[in-house]
DNA sequence: CTGAATAATGACAGCGCTGTCATTTGTCAA
DNA sequence: TTGACAAATGACAGCGCTGTCATTATTCAG
């Protein structure tokens, strides 16, 4: 019968004759120790399975290995493919990665950066730029490395890893443009700050090209889905049936539109194009294959990662605080309207 | 200039005029306190700002808010929705959860489950039932609650909610015999056990009508996703030409294959009936709509964290240890032939 | 008004580890 | 061989909280 109670460093200590602080030595410092010892201790530990036990740990040294990571939405696919990249990057260390989800609230968002700050986390992602004043201060004293995520442009509070939302909104309405569709609209839902940016530079292009109709923009609140991208463009061709192509503000709605346009009968892109955006897996494979402008969400999430441990094991270190890792087009199917 | 240091329970404690334990018991049980004094403590609680510290906490009391979530993807909508459900069920709670991605291996999902027995969870949710020898032993000395989710049918090494695959896979086969179809195929990827679960019972129930075809069973060991779908569809068809339907083994799969009909001018229903798994939100608002098996996956997860939830209060009190959610097929367009 | 019960509070030790600083051991030039 | 220095090791205190048990205040039947 095995004593119930879980080894510990004194455990090892004195099966190994050595001291506990050389055994603690052992596992986080190895090149401290003699190699005599370490050789002692590993043995000790391996035949007790010993596991250093992370609340004791966490207590005196004051600091976790938790990574904290914000994020407004878990349905929303493009977290999906951040949160992989984040995975990716953390699963070779020691760290582990804490989720909270903000519901695209800020005020939730506050609360989750108060609830996470109580563990003293290692580091912290979170998205965006549009935090509230008192969630900005907190983040500013937090007394660990803060990366924002998914955006660019405004400076961050800490570090920041993300793509330009106008940039993306200026390729997607040129590109529009430039496939000779000229009574454009767009789809757009949830209305997150980053959607907004979106919707207003692709408004500003238009506006410079002539071809702007705002009965042509047609937004919900509501969370985007395939299913919102149908009604959405059910409305727009009600409003403007004219409308001869259409940005969507992401790839679900733009499977949507798509699916809306083959119950229509509407040929794509001969009568309607479609742009999305994010360049998920899916609008890849749609049939037509989908126009999208491409983000590098899961680059996002690895490189969130990487910055944070940079700066965690040697503060300061990071040079390049605020990174734009860009968009590109795709061109695709849906665009491809013949001349 | 405030103190830099965070305050502790004995800066409370002095402030309020009460011991450190009793500043303790009104956070944790204020019931066991006197109106008086829990009036006091709040007051100082609110005016220091006071957040108790959880790693101490986790220290004392030998046990953590934590509750490790293993899942073998991040990337399935599946799991997406599982997610949710975890999160909907814990967000008004003191409980946080930590997730774990086990990429379908089992071997990794062992090891991840050292990791997370090391913050000594309040309670651990892992993804069916195929866990290795060793992890299942892990689990059944966790001292924490333990949830298997995703499956139904085997007996829990402690609590399990989930749903009959072999259900699943039944109603999907019969489903389609009896819309008329008599060259039914299936298309699957991954293979993880669920997956094979279903695979044979859709095997066997085919093979009983007389219309088993191993031509028509089309497998790959990648990951599911749409455009994986449109490849096994065409492979379908190159090996059996004349397939009539086709039950894709997860919802991806079947909206490639929807796409890859439209490639090939198939008429769905008419020329090729499909089913999916899952019910998606997307597969409803396809054109034509999708037919697929619903699965309680926001349930799943929510009822998971119930389950710990309950048997963390009070062991031992949960009565029912083994939920079947069940499923059910719904029925739509892709299968709805004209007699 | 008393004694017995319960409610409210507190003292104390210790959870398992790490930071700090002191001590011992080993190495090598003079 | 000695002293100077670096490498290796250890003693000790304490991180901030909670479990346990003892003590004090309060209530109430008799």
């Amino acid at each position: 019968m095995k004593p119930k109670r879980r080894p510990t460093l004194d455990d090892v200590a004195s099966l190994s004759g050595v001291s506990a602080i050389t055994v603690s030595r052992t596992i986080r410092s190895p090149e401290k120790v003699s190699e005599r010892s370490r050789l002692k201790v590993q043995a000790a530990i391996e035949k007790l399975g010993y596991t250093p036990d992370l609340a004791a740990s966490a207590l005196a040294s004051k600091s976790t290995n938790v990574i904290g990571l914000l994020v407004p939405s878990l349905t929303n696919n493009v977290f999906a493919d951040v949160l992989r990249g984040v995975y990716d990057a953390v699963e070779t260390t020691r760290y582990f990665v804490q989720i909270g989800n903000s519901r695209y609230s800020a005020l939730k968002e506050e609360a989750l950066i108060r609830v996470f700050l109580r563990q003293k986390p290692a580091g912290l992602i979170v998205a965006g730029f549009d935090q509230t004043d008192p969630a900005l201060n907190l983040l500013e004293t937090a007394g660990c490395p803060v990366v924002q995520i998914m955006d660019f442009g405004r400076p961050p509070v800490d570090m920041a890893v993300g793509f330009r939302h106008d940039a993306a909104a200026r390729l997607a309405a040129r590109h529009l443009l430039e496939c000779g569709y000229r009574r454009p609209g767009i789809l757009a839902a949830r209305m997150d700050p980053r959607t907004q940016s979106r919707l207003q530079v692709f408004r500003e292009v238009c506006a410079e090209a002539g071809v702007l109709d705002e009965r042509r923009v047609v937004t919900t609140p509501h969370a985007s889905s395939v299913g919102v991208g149908r009604q959405l463009l059910e409305l727009l061709l009600t409003q403007a049936p004219d409308t001869d192509a259409v940005f969507c503000n992401n790839d679900d709605l733009a499977i949507g539109a798509l699916m809306e346009a083959h119950r229509r009968n509407l040929h794509v892109p001969e009568d309607l194009g479609i742009c999305g955006f994010n360049d998920l897996e899916m609008t890849r494979n749609m049939f037509p294959s989908l126009t999208s402008i491409a983000t590098p969400r899961f680059e996002v999430g690895r490189r969130a990662v990487e910055m944070l441990l940079a700066e965690i094991e040697a503060p300061d270190s990071v040079a390049e605080r605020n990174v734009d890792l860009g968009v590109s087009l795709i061109a695709r199917d849906s665009t491809r309207r013949p001349r």
